[in-house]
RNA sequence: GUCGCCAUCGUCUAACGGUUAGGAUAUCAGGUUCUCAUCCUGAAGAUUUGAGGGUUCGAAUCCCUCUGGCGACACCA
């Protein structure tokens, strides 16, 4: 059975990072029919963040990304004491009451009975394991391992080992989890070798780096959480989508994926082993194939959301103003500045204008008010087809790109029109 | 500094000893069009796979060295 577990701590939003890691972690789960299990680290009281386990819970939500079982560490601690103490009696861990960071720390032959407990970390051995993601042996020199504290003095465990005592526990096949991990997992080795029991997997991946710094995604420098894109327009599965690519690719380099479909082609051989870096624009470009997949009824429904001059219109016009837009955003939120001149009378910057653009105004004016279709207006006058449309789109949008003007124009209304129109002669 | 991971077009990647090193995106050009966008077509883009050595009839693929990038070195996760 693969069980796999998904183990953030709650100090703040979900990280995009954390996203990905979530979805490869359910992935490899429900590829293999398994159990995919949310587990809330929150043995750090002094790091975490009111909310942020109900924030996180909601954010995984929206990505369909479902878990089984969840966890709450600080509701397990006897758990973690009994395996300390365990350790203890069988002399693999030792009381610490100072702070030194030495590989050996000093309390090692102190005997003392109380205090923080630290792993007694053996010489000269070799500690392995066969990372799944990297596909190849690990391996270190125990003398180069430091005593890493396990249970704090606090009567808090750390990760080093509440997360072995609990992936044993709750018989996790495979750890799925960031590269930052990577250099601490001797230490984890270990402790799962004196704890004994079946050993997960373990598998490491990348580090999503910033495409402009090239180092890790930092929360000063990049966007990161993954509720920022949604807010700023991005659709969750697109998202999703663009991530998943983000450190694994298919043998056949297909790239549009819907949740179920990654699950169902998903396999472990297709993780990359080399970082790679966050470019917004494929981002946009999988946003923007989304977007077209969906109705309008429900393009329309984001709308509403994004922009709230446009939900005060009427159904007909939502529709309408829905239809024109859905080929030219990349984002929803683009809405507001491209849709914006049906709810905004422009400043129209008369340079902007051709030569003969009283002309064309005056002209469209008198066709408008006739009913007369403003396509034939041009072959009447004479005018060049473009150079007419472009002074309406001007004089009605303020802008020079916008959606056709002609149908821009019905929507806005007669009356609004001719009066954005008279205005300008 | 110590330990570890990594290295193919700008970017995401395919090619797991034999291909003109392929695709996508981004860029540029053309077509469609009232602008823009969508859509279609094409081009360019890897000084031939960071560098240098091997192994082999043959290397992006295997080995070694170097260089470079990233990461971790907490009673945070």
């Amino acid at each position: 059975m693969t069980r796999t577990r998904f183990a953030p701590s709650p100090t703040g939003f979900l990280h995009i990072g954390s996203l990905r890691t979530a979805l490869y972690t359910y992935a490899l789960a429900k590829h293999n029919n398994g159990e995919f299990i949310l587990r809330i680290e929150d043995t750090d009281q002094k790091r975490e963040v009111e909310g942020s386990t109900e924030a996180l819970q909601t954010t995984l939500k929206k990505f369909g990304l479902v878990w089984d079982e969840l966890y709450i560490q600080s509701e397990r601690l006897d758990l973690y004491h009994k395996a300390a103490k365990k350790l203890l009696s069988d002399g693999h861990a030792y009381y610490c009451q100072c702070d030194s960071q030495e590989l050996r720390n000093p309390c090692r032959d102190k005997n003392y009975k109380e205090g923080a407990i630290r792993l007694k970390v053996p010489e000269n051995q070799t500690v392995s394991y066969h990372d799944f993601v990297h596909k190849k042996d690990i391996s270190w020199d125990t003398n180069t391992i430091y005593d890493a504290t396990l249970l704090k003095s606090d009567g808090f465990p750390t990760y080093h080992l509440a997360a072995m005592v609990d992936d044993l526990d709750m018989k996790i096949s495979h750890i799925l989890r960031g590269h930052d991990w990577l250099p601490s997992t001797p230490v984890h080795l270990l402790v799962f070798e004196y704890l004994g029991g079946v050993r997960p997997e373990i598998g490491h991946l990348t580090d999503i780096l910033s495409a402009t710094t090239g180092k890790k995604l930092s929360k000063r420098r990049d966007s990161v959480f993954a509720e920022q894109f949604i807010e700023d327009g991005i659709l969750p599965e697109a998202l999703l989508n663009f991530i998943m690519l983000l450190g694994w690719a298919p043998k056949d380099n297909r790239e549009l994926y819907t949740l179920e479909e990654f699950v169902q082609e998903f396999d472990a051989n297709g993780f990359q082993e080399a970082n790679p870096r966050f470019l917004e624009d494929k981002l946009l470009w999988f946003n923007g194939e989304y977007i077209r997949k969906l109705t309008d009824a429900s393009l329309n429904a984001k709308f509403q959301i994004a922009n709230a001059k446009f939900a005060e219109l009427s159904d007909e016009k939502q529709l309408a103003i829905t239809q024109l837009l859905k080929d030219r955003i990349k984002k929803i939120s683009d809405i507001n500045e491209l849709a914006k001149f049906f709810w905004e009378a422009p400043v129209v910057d008369e340079s902007l204008f051709g030569e003969n653009y009283k002309v064309h105004l005056t002209k469209a004016i008198e066709a408008i008010e006739k009913d007369i279709p403003l396509d034939q207006v041009p072959k009447e006058n004479g005018f060049k087809v473009g150079d007419f449309f472009m002074d309406l789109r001007i004089a009605i949008t303020g802008m020079k790109f916008t959606p056709p003007i002609n149908e821009s124009i019905e929507i806005l209304g007669k009356d609004e029109s001719l009066k954005r129109l008279q205005k300008l002669i």
